[in-house]
DNA sequence: GTGAAAGCGCTAACAG
DNA sequence: CTGTTAGCGCTTTCAC
């Protein structure tokens, strides 16, 4: 069944079934009905691949997250989706892990298939290595490029992000004024956001005078999937040096640190106190529940996909928006 | 930049290209490097549209699931999507939520997307009422249809699942086997799935001659996002009935319990036994690490994608595949 | 081994 | 308000 069929049937020109099909004002009501009517009888839906060579588009924006099991990243993904969806948009997912050749590759073949814009959902696409950064500026000569949750500047690229530095800062002075001298920042990734969490952790200890000590700002090398690795990790460390509090970059990091603590016999604050970040579901699985950063992931996965929309309707948008975490209080943290 | 401007510069037709393109053997080799020597130097790849429309096909399969960021669902996701992409084929994702009537427009707006064919991954999508699956049917029509862990009879209707009976039969025999006698069974969706485990949970227990009583097996009327109801909703249970186990259909319940009993000051395995569902994430984020149903997701997804690939390749393909789950014993039950 | 030409099904400019 | 027609860029017969 094509435009074809149907405009025969309702003896008018493929024309005024494309109009209809359309909404277009130009049809009487009278015409308009008789169409109807034999797409309804005919239940014909117009071919989208025709339309899409014929409009250039087919209302499909591509999402590439590292890895979309991740809990934060997966939440993102799920509410992007859902605001893209409201606005007539369908989206290719992408997960690309976290190597440069495959975030290339993958961001290419979404701009070949013709996606009308992409979302990089995560800190992961944008590198320090400025030269890393190419396949972003490539891709933005053809289409919006909007990241959520990094921070690039380049024409056509639109971020929202979370002030992750002054979240983390407001988070380690709070730490240090519960009475937390010594404490630790534990991170696993070198991604511009967590680069800026751990400038936030430094800022706030300078501030109040403390000296930095590079070895209280360990890496751990492995990602949020081997919760025991992270225990042995601190335990290694925990030879060398003491501390009374953690700032986890992410709040797997923080689950960890916890189970370091109950092996090792330590009371949760009252010996250590822990943060985490992103206020995941997480937070409150264990015992007791985890103080978290909230980093307002739905409010800026909302003001993304407006952005996007906003842009695909040639509206003039901010190319960068930033809003503020929370830290949300619970069990790890001793109370001021 | 089109295929005609590339068989201009390189003084061949257009079917040569695209003859190049498709890796077609009747060119000569000297033609084909002249082309794709035009092709590289302009940088020029096929518009995915064209191509679409020509070949009524994009390579892309959609993904129906109800809830993205749920933890079981995100995972499947996840794998699927990687395992399609290994093949060649990209995903739309769709996440419709639980609405029956949400279902059904999606799928059908994937359908009229020209998708190739449509995963819809999670059991929520197939009702007891037969008739509000008739929207799968009506898909089957068009394309094959998946469904990882569901279980429908239809023609062009493909399922991988695990045997959740069997599953859940062998939790409930082994909370039986360690002494435990009163055993709650705890779920929040009436999906096939969570009904198989029902019935899994009332064969192990009638198979020891233990008689069913329906206040052992209560239904949380709630989604996995709040722990305290699930804590509340026990609490308030808890006044009725007496047990010392309880296996829940998912991990987060379990979690839920789990909180339940720390607020009750039970102590965990010893007062009160849990057993989870999907061995996700959470079940070693809490303490003592949860005992739970490896269901095996990642097997699955591997199942039911290389059974797409093998669909879209006109080879005769099962049309129902069933793996047996696997109970991963940790510190929330007791040993034999 | 290569080229000419007929679709694929739709949109939109143009003419009436 | 409606119809005619020329694309959109590719694939695929069918000749040569």
């Amino acid at each position: 069944m094509t435009i074809y069929d149907v405009s025969e049937k309702a003896g008018v020109s493929i024309a005024t079934v494309s109009r209809v099909l359309n909404g277009s004002d130009n049809v009487s009501a009278q015409t308009r009905q008789k169409v109807l009517a034999v797409i309804e009888a005919c239940d014909y839906t117009p071919n989208a691949f025709a339309r899409g060579l014929g409009l250039n588009s087919m209302n499909t924006i591509g999402i590439l997250c590292a890895d979309s099991s991740d809990l934060y990243l997966a939440n993102a993904v799920y509410h992007v989706e859902q605001e893209l969806r409201a606005n007539n948009y369908n989206c290719i997912l992408c997960c690309t892990g976290y190597e440069l050749s495959d975030k290339q590759k993958y961001l290419n073949l979404l701009v070949n298939k013709k996606v009308d814009s992409v979302i990089l959902v995560g800190s992961h696409f944008v590198s320090g290595q400025d030269s890393d950064n190419d396949y972003i500026r490539e891709a933005a000569k053809e289409i919006p490029v909007l990241l959520l949750n990094a921070d690039f500047d380049c024409e056509n690229v639109y971020c929202g992000m979370c002030d992750d530095f002054k979240a983390t800062m407001q988070a380690t002075t709070y730490l240090l004024e519960t009475g937390v001298e010594d404490i630790l920042y534990l991170y696993n990734s070198k991604s511009y956001s967590a680069l800026r969490k751990l400038s936030g952790y430094q800022s706030a200890l300078t501030q109040k005078g403390i000296p930095l000590r590079m070895e209280y700002m360990p890496y751990f090398p492995g990602r949020n999937y081997n919760l025991l690795a992270i225990a042995d990790f601190l335990a290694e460390l925990d030879s060398s040096i003491h501390y009374q509090g953690i700032i986890a970059s992410n709040d797997y990091l923080a689950i960890g640190a916890a189970k370091f603590a109950h092996k090792k016999g330590l009371d949760i604050p009252k010996d250590l106190s822990i943060i985490g970040y992103n206020n995941s579901i997480l937070s409150t699985c264990c015992d007791p529940e985890l103080t978290s950063v909230d980093n307002r992931l739905e409010t800026l996965c909302h003001h993304i996909v407006s952005t996007l929309i906003g842009i695909l309707d040639n509206r003039e948008m901010p190319q960068k928006v930033i809003f503020s975490g929370e830290l949300i209080k619970r069990g790890t943290t001793l109370s001021i």
